[in-house]
Formats: C-alpha cells, sequence, structure tokens
DNA sequence: AATCCGTGGTG
DNA sequence: TCACCAAGGAT
C-alpha cells in the first residue's frame, strides 16, 4: 500500500516524537567558529574540509534536535497524509506562504483525495479550486501531472527522483522533497530557506546567490546526514530553519541552536553582496493578467471580451457576481494591446479554460 | 542565464 | 508607504 505509511520511520512526526533532550547539558561543548570565508562573494565551502565534517554530527543533533521540539504541526507532515497530499502541498508551496496554502490544500485533498479524482476533471476546475494562490498555471501543471500518474503510473505517485521530476510542474526541488518526504528517500532537498542557512551558516554571507549553483548542490549533498530517516528530518529541519529562524529580512538568531557555529555571525553580520531585483508589478501585464483570472475565477457562464473593456456599470449585469473584479480590471484602466496581450498570454497558457465555455475569445 | 509567471503579508 | 519576500518551474 504506497499510499498509507503511518508507520513508516521516515515520516516527520516520529521526528516530533523523538525527543533528543536539546538542553545544553546534553550538547556536546561548543564547537569552534569556522572562519569565516576570507572572500564572502563565493558560493560554498568545501565541507569535505576536516574542520566542518567533524562538527556534522553536532549540527545534525542539534538542528533535528530543535525542529523535534519546535516544528509546525501541518498536515501534509502528518503519517498518514499520502504521497499525493504532499506532492499537492509541495507544488502549492512553492513561492507561496504556509498560511495561505493551508485552507486551499485541505479544500484540494477533500474534493480530490486521489490523482485519478483530480484528472477526471476538467482542467479549468483545478484551476478555479486554485482561488487566489497566485501562480495559477501551477494549477494547470498540477492537473496535468494528475493525468500523467494515471496514464503512466498506474494512479500512484512515483517514489523516485527522476520518476517525479519528469511530471509536469515538478523541477529539482519538487522531485527531493516528495522522494524524501513522502517516500523517505535520501535526497539533497534544497530550497530557498536551505540555501539562506547553508549561506550563512556555512559560506559566512548574508544571502544566496541569485541563482541555484552546482557548488550549493554540492554542499547540500555533503551535509547530508547518511541514514535514510536522519536525512529526511534533516531536509525537514533546515527548512523549518530557515522559515521560522534564519529567515530573510530580521533573523531571530538569539533563537538559533547553532548560533555559535554560524559563519555570518562570526564575521559580524556582513551585509549581502548585492542588491535582490524585486519583482515588478504595477503597470505590468502580469497585473492584467491577474486581473482577467479574477474575473474568469468568478464566472460561471462565458465572458464576453466586450466585458473586459467597458465599465461594469454599463453592462447592466453586475449583479452575476463578478462585478468586483471587473471594476479592480477596469480600474487599471490599462492600454486596448495590453489587454489583448494577456488575453492571448492566458490562451497560450491554457488558463482561460476554467470551465467549458467559461470564457470566450475577443472576436 | 535571464525573465516571466500571481498574490498578499510585512518590515 | 513600498519594496521585498514566499517549500520554484519553464523557457
Amino acid at each position: 500500500m504506497a499510499g498509507r505509511c503511518g508507520q513508516a520511520p521516515w515520516r516527520l512526526t516520529q521526528a516530533i516524537n523523538y525527543s533528543v533532550g536539546i538542553d545544553a547539558s546534553t550538547l556536546a561543548p561548543a564547537m569552534p567558529v569556522p572562519t569565516a570565508p576570507a572572500n564572502g562573494a563565493s558560493g560554498a565551502t568545501p565541507a569535505s574540509d576536516e574542520r566542518i565534517a567533524g562538527q556534522l554530527p553536532v549540527l545534525h543533533e542539534r538542528i533535528t534536535g530543535w525542529f523535534a521540539e519546535t516544528a509546525r504541526k501541518l498536515p501534509w507532515r502528518e503519517p498518514d497524509c499520502s504521497p499525493w497530499g504532499i506532492l499537492v502541498s509541495e507544488v502549492m508551496l512553492q513561492q507561496t506562504p504556509v498560511v495561505r496554502v493551508l485552507p486551499v490544500w485541505q479544500d484540494w485533498l477533500e474534493r480530490w483525495p486521489t490523482p485519478a479524482a483530480l484528472a477526471r476533471e476538467p482542467a479549468g476546475e483545478a484551476v478555479r479550486h486554485w482561488g487566489r494562490l497566485g501562480y495559477p498555471r501551477r494549477a494547470l501543471r498540477l492537473h496535468a501531472a494528475a493525468a500523467a500518474i494515471v496514464s503512466e503510473h498506474g494512479g500512484q505517485v512515483p517514489g523516485t527522483y527522476t520518476g517525479l521530476l519528469d511530471l509536469p510542474g515538478v523541477g529539482s526541488y519538487t522531485a527531493a522533497a516528495v522522494a524524501a518526504f513522502a517516500f523517505g528517500r535520501r535526497e539533497a532537498v534544497v530550497d530557498t530557506n536551505i540555501r539562506r542557512v547553508h549561506a550563512r551558516l556555512m559560506s559566512g554571507v548574508a544571502l544566496p546567490a541569485p541563482s541555484l549553483s552546482a557548488a550549493e548542490m554540492r554542499l547540500a549533498a555533503e551535509l547530508l546526514p547518511d541514514d535514510d530517516g536522519t536525512s529526511v528530518r534533516w531536509n525537514a529541519a533546515v527548512m523549518e530553519l530557515g522559515a521560522l529562524v534564519c529567515t530573510a529580512r530580521a533573523p531571530k538568531c538569539a533563537a538559533c541552536p547553532v548560533q555559535d557555529s554560524c559563519a555570518w555571525l562570526a564575521a559580524g553580520e556582513p551585509p549581502p553582496s548585492y542588491t535582490p531585483k524585486g519583482q515588478a508589478w504595477h503597470g505590468t501585464d502580469r497585473q492584467v493578467r491577474g486581473a482577467l483570472m479574477a474575473v474568469l475565477r468568478l464566472a460561471d457562464s462565458p465572458v464576453p471580451a466586450e466585458m473586459f473593456q467597458q465599465e461594469p456599470a454599463d453592462l447592466g449585469f453586475a449583479a452575476d457576481g463578478i462585478g468586483v473584479p471587473l471594476s479592480a480590471l477596469h480600474r487599471l484602466n490599462c492600454a486596448p494591446e495590453q489587454l489583448e496581450r494577456a488575453l492571448a498570454g492566458l490562451l497560450d497558457d491554457g488558463l482561460a479554460e476554467l470551465r467549458q465555455g467559461g470564457y470566450r475569445l475577443p472576436s
């Protein structure tokens, strides 16, 4: 029964119940603080270094111990959560905070408890029930992934990294995360939280480089505990540490279980060596797409193109339930060609297919 | 490699 | 207020 693994030793709940007694008296003596790299720009310090290898067991114990005491209770971490539930959570969590995912995940899993259940629905229903999670193409890809799971894997979520990687919307992070968290595999899971923890703790820099490097993947692989079960808990624990303590903006170093080993703290918290590029929004096509999506999600009948261009009050049917998003769209006052471009983009991405006949092309 | 793709909370 | 930011992926 691949879907149920309540007694599986890798499950994170086991880690939470597993008390390691993290009080100071049981810890190894304070580790020597690693020398911060002279050059703060580099990515990964070679972890094959004796100095780092020697303190790995202590890092493992402290961070997994902290996790056992502190981890948030999340439904996709429950021992009876299916691989499908974990896959859905991982896709929803891409670039999206936990608190916003929770209610949508609950709705999805109740509505579509298996890949087959989702696959037999029109793709538009997946997008509609995506709600306002953002990046709605993820819903489309999750629907396509469900179809692939049914047609190519007998309805069971594949349990290997490469099998997962072949699914639409599943990249290197999600494939590793599902292989680890749903199937107990030893994988180097590298997300933005883990990258930031590694950057500070091991490399002594404030932030990881803008794009994931091969050196970072090597470092993550070398930090990974040898034991399967421990490696799964380590991945989850480092991610949680990055989410709750070693945060991007205002890190809570006083609450960090490895503060005395942190290369960045030892170096005096040097500032980032670059300034992150913000994501443009106001006045962009993305903003128009978002406004269009809001209209389409709420419409339960075809939406003529004129509706997008006309004052909702002039249409005479603002009471049909989409008056508010139509007003929001109109308030953007975007150029007609930008509106056309956004519409065309939605069509290219298959995102207008909210429901059969739910959207009509501009003619 | 650099860009694009949504949304809402927050320092 | 406003830019940054969040369990990335695809091209």
